[in-house]
This record gives C-alpha cells, sequence and structure tokens, in this order.
DNA sequence: GCGAACTTTCCTGATT
DNA sequence: TAATCAGGAAAGTTCG
C-alpha cells in the first residue's frame, strides 16, 4: 500500500501522491494550521486528491497538472482560480524525497514551527470516519476507498531519525547540528523559535555545549538558556550516553553557577568571546567588538569563511526590545519624509554597508533564517517568500539602527530594485519576489 | 559643496 | 477590515 507522507516547509505542507511526477502543495498561516486543523486524506494513486476540512479558499493550493487532475474537497470542486501555473514546475519537492513510486521519503521538518506535525496527522486521521468524499479524474476514474492511505504510521519520532544531530555524539556536533538540535528542542517544547536567541547559538558547536554552564546558556538566550541546557544534559544522558565519555559531569541548572566565567571577558574557555559579544546593546555578530583576541583567537567551530557569513546577522532577541513606533501623521498634507532631527541616530546608510537585497540573501542562505523567516519557493529560479515579514523587517531595521523599520518600508526599497534588475516582481504572490540578472551570491555553489 | 546612489518615510489607490 | 502591493514624492545618509 502506497504510503502519504507529508514535508513540512515553513508555512508550506507538502503533500506527495505515490507518483513522483505528481505532488500538491498547499499554503496556509501557521495560525489556522494550529486552530482549524486541515483535513487530509488521499484518494487514488495516480493521480490523488486531497481531501479537506476547511473551506479551500482559504488555502492556497497548487497543483502540478491542474488540466489532467480534477480535485474535489467533499463540497466542491477546486476552483481553477487557485491554481498557480507558475508553481507547477517545482523540482524542488521531486527525486530527492521519492525514493521509488511506492514509498515516499519524508524530508527534513522545519521544526521551527509552533505547531506539531504529529497533531496535525492524528487530526487528519481522525477525519476519514463518516466522510464520503467526491473524486473525479478525467471523468472515467471511478473512486476507490480501498485506496485510501492512512497515516498511522507516521509519528515524530520518524521525522526525527531525519535530523543528522542524532546521529553523533553531542561533543561532535558543529555549528549546524548545535542550530538543527536548538530548532528541534523549540519544537518539542512548544516554544517560538523566535523567542529563541538561536543567533546565539550559530557560532556554537557541541564541544562548546558540552563544556558550557547553566549561566553560559542563561547568557545566550536569557529567557530559555535554564530550559535548554536542562535539555541539553537530559539528551546528553538519555540518547546519547553511549557516547559522551569526554563529557564533564553533568550539574542541574542552579548548581557550578560561582563557576561560571565573567561576563567582563576574562575567561578562557572558548566560547566565551561568543558570550562576551552577547550582552545588551551588543550583536554578538556585529563585528565590532575592538579586541581583536576575542574574535579571532577562540576556537569555535567555525571557520573564518562561516563567521562571515553570518558576522552581520542580529540577535533575534533584541529585536524584541521594546520599539517606539511612529505614528502615521493623518492628513498632514506633507508628502516625503520629514527632516530627522537626530541624524547622527542612524547606522551609515546607502553605498557600501550592506545592500537591503544582500542583507535578505544571506537570510535566505543562513538556516537560522530559512525557512522561519524567509525561504526559498523555487531556489534554482531565485525565487524566495518572506515567511515572517515583519520579522525580517525587525531584523532590517536592527541592522540599521532603525527601530521603526517595518515591512511596509522594506517592501518599498525592495521595488526600487525591480528598476536596476537586482529584484524582479512575481506577479499575484505575496510576499514573493525573485532575484534578478544583477543580484548575484544567491545560486546554489556546485560542487565538483 | 555637489550629485549620485541608496534608503527611508509617507502617501494614495488597488488588490487580496 | 487588515495586510500587502505598486509606485510617486521627497528627504536623509554616505561616498566619490
Amino acid at each position: 500500500m502506497p504510503k502519504l507522507l507529508f514535508r513540512r516547509l515553513g508555512d508550506a505542507l507538502v503533500c506527495h501522491s505515490g507518483n513522483a511526477k505528481e505532488s500538491c502543495r498547499f499554503t496556509t498561516s501557521p495560525t489556522r494550521l494550529k486552530s482549524e486543523t486541515p483535513v487530509i486524506q488521499m484518494k487514488g494513486e495516480d493521480p490523488f486528491v486531497l481531501l479537506f476540512s476547511q473551506k479551500l479558499e482559504d488555502f492556497d493550493l497548487h497543483s502540478p497538472t491542474p488540466s489532467e487532475t480534477t480535485m474535489y474537497s467533499n463540497e466542491r470542486p477546486l476552483s481553477p482560480k487557485m491554481i498557480n501555473q507558475q508553481d507547477m514546475e517545482i523540482p524542488l519537492y521531486s527525486s530527492q524525497y521519492l525514493p521509488n513510486d511506492q514509498y515516499i521519503a519524508l524530508g527534513d521538518i522545519d521544526m521551527g514551527r509552533q505547531y506539531a506535525l504529529d497533531d496535525m496527522l492524528h487530526s487528519a486521521l481522525g477525519f476519514g470516519e463518516g466522510i464520503t468524499p467526491s473524486f473525479n479524474h478525467n471523468a472515467n476514474t471511478p473512486s476507490t476507498e480501498n485506496q485510501l492511505t492512512l497515516l498511522d504510521d507516521l509519528v515524530l519520532e520518524d521525522i526525527m531519525t531525519e535530523m543528522s544531530f542524532k546521529n553523533k555524539p553531542v561533543h561532535e556536533w558543529n555549528q549546524y547540528d548545535v542550530i538543527e538540535w536548538v530548532h528541534w528542542w523549540a519544537a518539542e517544547k512548544k516554544v517560538e523559535t523566535i523567542a529563541v536567541n538561536i543567533p546565539a547559538f550559530t557560532t556554537l558547536c557541541g564541544k562548546d555545549l558540552t563544556k558550557m554552564r547553566p549561566y553560559d546558556f542563561l547568557q545566550l538566550d536569557s529567557q530559555y538558556g535554564e530550559r535548554i541546557y536542562e535539555s541539553l544534559q537530559f539528551y546528553i544522558h538519555y540518547h546519547h550516553v553511549e557516547w559522551h565519555d569526554n563529557i564533564m559531569p553533568l550539574g542541574s541548572f542552579g548548581q557550578n553557577q560561582h563557576q561560571v566565567p565573567s561576563l567582563t571577558g576574562q575567561g578562557s574557555e572558548p566560547w566565551q568571546h561568543i558570550l562576551n559579544h552577547d550582552v545588551p546593546g551588543k550583536s554578538p555578530y556585529s563585528g565590532t567588538d575592538s579586541d581583536p583576541e576575542s574574535t579571532s583567537s577562540a576556537t569555535s567551530c567555525l571557520s573564518e569563511k562561516q563567521a562571515s557569513s553570518v558576522q552581520f546577522i542580529p540577535s533575534i532577541n533584541s529585536v524584541h526590545k521594546p520599539v517606539s513606533l511612529v505614528t502615521k501623521k493623518i492628513g498632514s498634507g506633507k508628502r516625503g519624509r520629514p527632516p530627522k532631527k537626530d541624524a547622527k541616530s542612524r547606522n551609515r546608510q546607502g553605498k557600501g554597508h550592506g545592500k537591503l537585497w544582500e542583507f535578505i540573501r544571506d537570510l535566505l542562505l543562513n538556516p537560522v533564517y530559512n525557512p522561519s523567516y524567509i525561504r526559498w519557493e523555487r531556489r534554482e529560479e531565485g525565487i524566495f517568500k518572506f515567511v515572517q515579514s515583519d520579522k525580517v523587517a525587525k531584523l532590517w531595521g536592527e541592522r540599521k539602527q532603525n527601530t521603526s523599520m517595518t515591512y511596509e518600508k522594506l517592501s518599498r526599497a525592495m521595488r526600487y530594485y525591480y528598476k536596476s534588475q537586482v529584484l524582479l516582481p512575481v506577479f499575484g504572490r505575496r510576499l514573493v519576489y525573485k532575484f534578478g540578472p544583477n543580484a548575484t551570491g544567491w545560486r546554489p555553489q556546485i560542487q565538483y
């Protein structure tokens, strides 16, 4: 019996049929996913049909074969309006996740979301009873009840086996394993990813984590550091006890705090330079610290090249600092930007200090922000989408030391790139942009 | 000091 | 109704 598996990509839940040529994707908001769980069943093998409990109008549904496949909900046919021709060619979800026609592999899961995939799938399981879906393919393909595939063997644990950090001891984790684990932790604990200071972990490897004390975790994330520390100790003890023979004895949170390094940078452990940067008013990626030793001599797992790729990415936690919003003038009659009272309060703008499109590009290349903040729609074509547009705007504003930055303003700047063909518009798609011929550095590097 | 380039801010109107 | 998009207008900032 073929299996129907899902892959979550940011806000998108990707559903594959039993044929690699067929795929169907729908996107919806996290809120809707959580509060109004879409109900999904598969009917038939090739093609297939997806059945939703909610109105189809609520979803942005794309099919690769709209002309050949007729999809029906239990109430109404799929509106042609909802078929987006631009999304018909999506190699992104093809062979890598489809080993053969019968069994479909589950791709990497974005664990950065609040909602739990297993909750969603369990809800889907319960929906099938009492529902008589209609299905029509080419007007002559009968509905085949016996081909209905339930999702009973999809559990979160299976999904987790896809994550690389699980296959190695903590002290061998690289920076990406650390990031992945923190994402996994956030999903496990139902903690919003954006509330966790994940950027503070991006320069750490597993070896650093195993040597860090509770207080160190608090310095990385004042809100969740304690819980992350405890979870890590639990993880090491109960999941990787066979690996961690070189790891220091573990203490419960609250102990050993007298042993922690000082924040003033006098310690000698390799992660301390990172902690020293993560103090209020200082971004760990700002690169403005005047002490060259603190950034170059530490034995962080990051190479210089890797470090440079994230050096200007600001702390997410700091985004949550109080923002003084500019109130909109109503009917002032005066157009244009008003004179700035505090002209020196802003970071340098204009040329030479990182352009907006480069900032966006680097977010896309950073697993900390892709896909939770921004994600590729079709990477090979340079098409991307803002997942949390307001958060990206805050990041951009933080970079420019402009706390009043909004997505509206950011998007205006994005649209100015149309003229120079750094970006190209993607008509009909909200929050979607495309890199133009004058944008560089976004294409995946081919390894020879 | 000037102008170009880039960005920000505000706005109107349209669309989703 | 709110969010987003499109684009005009003008001002702020930096740099050559």
